[in-house]
RNA sequence: GGUGAGUUAUUCAAGUGGUUAAAGAGAUCGGAUUGUAAAUCCGCCGGCUAUGCCUUCGAAGGUUCAAAUCCUUCACUCAUCACCA
């Protein structure tokens, strides 16, 4: 039973640091029932949750069948400050109600996955706000310049002469911080967090918390295009909340190498499974669009369930395979005689005539199924069915 | 506070008085091919009912027949020296 407990908890990981506690606490656990706690950060930045968040939110559950009693913290403090890195505009600080409201957002989107029962929502500024300059000093004194400067980021831009803020310094700090006020038996986060997360174990000594967590680490998901990270500024993502097909189409166009990454990090599906598909797609007995229908229908089933996923399948094999078309589109109405490219930009589907005109040109526009070619074009009375590229339709009557 | 460098379209980045709506690359979009995938090739890539017109090169003024390009002021970014704590 603890073994198999393990093997969940360690799918997919990307390095655990103290495994022998995370043994220890789970077997525990089996022994006589006794929870432990397992803290995971989140910035309130953005509203949406994506696929990139539910990885570490399902290994949440892992631990959550498994005993673990998850630590939701949200950094509203830590939010307030603002991206430390400054790397542009794009990410502002952020005010106070933006912030509940993202939380919010995120929590109801959370119980999608977590076991609401096993969760307790914690926010940093509990505590932060406590701590006073007094708090701050002390804590900065725990750690040590030349160390900070170890973190790999925090390296290569010093070498390379690139301007560090004081207040990246104290971003891991405060990170850190949060596990000394949680008294987190276990941490989990991405990779990229490496840092900041044994930070929480060099704190929780220097605070004599009396245990020091474990650290788990997730890998980054790829995003769409296969190589940057999910996120929604790259606008790579799949919103955990987009309908469902949607979050079927942007799956199936995920490349086949990118395809089995998501399995290892996002299905259901055991190891041994995947592993048999693989092998089966190698030796060509098995399509891969197959496996990637699988998984879409998979994740799909997830977020809303079996049937909408088998309708959101059908939907899209019927606009794609067959070029039928989608049965619910866009409709608006307009007047007598408007010319084409008014009209698809009115029914939003082109950002401006400039735009529609090359895509005429270009030979993308359909009206009722049949290309178009001319730019001038005025729309007589009746109903069309405009289409752009691929997947662009809507239906228009003129009045 | 001193000094120096910089701010160009969605992003990176050329351009230092006139064929510049602005090279090149990436992203996006579209076409071909395909499994709606990847890879590849090609096209488009500010707006406007459009062989022309309008708006854009951090902001505002100015010089000039002509400015992204020259001058002035301002804002911001970065580097660097100094000073204070």
């Amino acid at each position: 039973m603890v073994s198999k407990a393990l093997e969940e908890i360690n799918r997919g990981t990307a390095e655990v640091i103290d495994s022998k506690r995370i043994e220890k606490l789970v077997s525990k656990y089996y022994d006589d029932g006794s929870t432990y706690t397992v803290k995971a950060g989140f910035d309130p930045t953005g509203a949406d949750l994506h696929l990139g968040h539910t990885v570490l939110l399902q290994k949440l559950r892992a631990f959550q069948n498994h005993g673990g009693r998850v630590q939701l913290l949200i950094g509203d403090f830590t939010a307030t400050i603002g991206d430390p890195t400054g790397k542009s505009e794009t990410r502002k600080v952020l005010d106070r109600e933006t912030i509940m409201a993202n939380a919010k957002t995120y929590q109801e989107q959370v119980f999608n996955i977590l076991d609401e029962s096993k969760t307790e929502v914690v926010f940093n500024s509990t505590w932060l706000n406590e701590l006073g300059a007094t708090g701050m000093v002390a804590l900065t004194t725990t750690f040590s310049v030349a160390r900070m400067l170890e973190r790999d980021d925090f390296e290569k831009r010093y070498k390379g002469g690139e301007s560090i803020s004081i207040s990246e310094f104290i971003y891991p700090l405060l990170q850190g911080y949060d596990s000394v006020a949680l008294k987190s038996d276990i941490e989990i986060g991405g990779t990229d967090q490496k840092f900041n997360l044994l930070m929480g174990r060099h704190l929780q000594r220097a605070y004599n918390v009396g245990k020091e967590q474990a650290v788990l680490m997730m890998p980054i998901l790829e995003g769409l295009d296969g190589v940057q990270k999910m996120s929604k500024s790259l606008n790579n993502y799949i919103g955990i909340t987009e309908v469902p097909k949607d979050i079927y189409a942007k799956t199936l166009s995920i490349s086949d190498v990118l395809m089995w990454r998501y399995y290892e990090l996002l299905s259901e599906k055991s190891l041994e499974e995947i592993a048999q598909m693989k092998e089966d797609v190698a030796k060509g007995t098995l399509h891969p669009k197959k496996v990637k229908e699988n998984l879409a229908l998979e994740l799909v089933t997830r977020f809303y369930n079996e049937e909408l996923a088998t309708l959101a399948k059908e939907e899209f094999d019927n606009v794609f395979k067959s070029n039928k078309l989608p049965t619910d589109m866009k409709e608006i109405e307009v007047e007598e005689g408007i010319w084409i490219c008014k009209a698809l930009v009115d029914a939003g589907m082109e950002p401006s005539t400039s735009q529609a005109r090359r895509d005429i040109k270009q030979n993308a526009v359909s009206i009722d199924q049949h290309k178009i070619s001319d730019e001038k074009l005025n729309l007589t009375s009746g109903e069309y069915i405009l289409q752009v590229g691929k997947r662009k339709f809507a239906k228009v009557k003129v009045k």
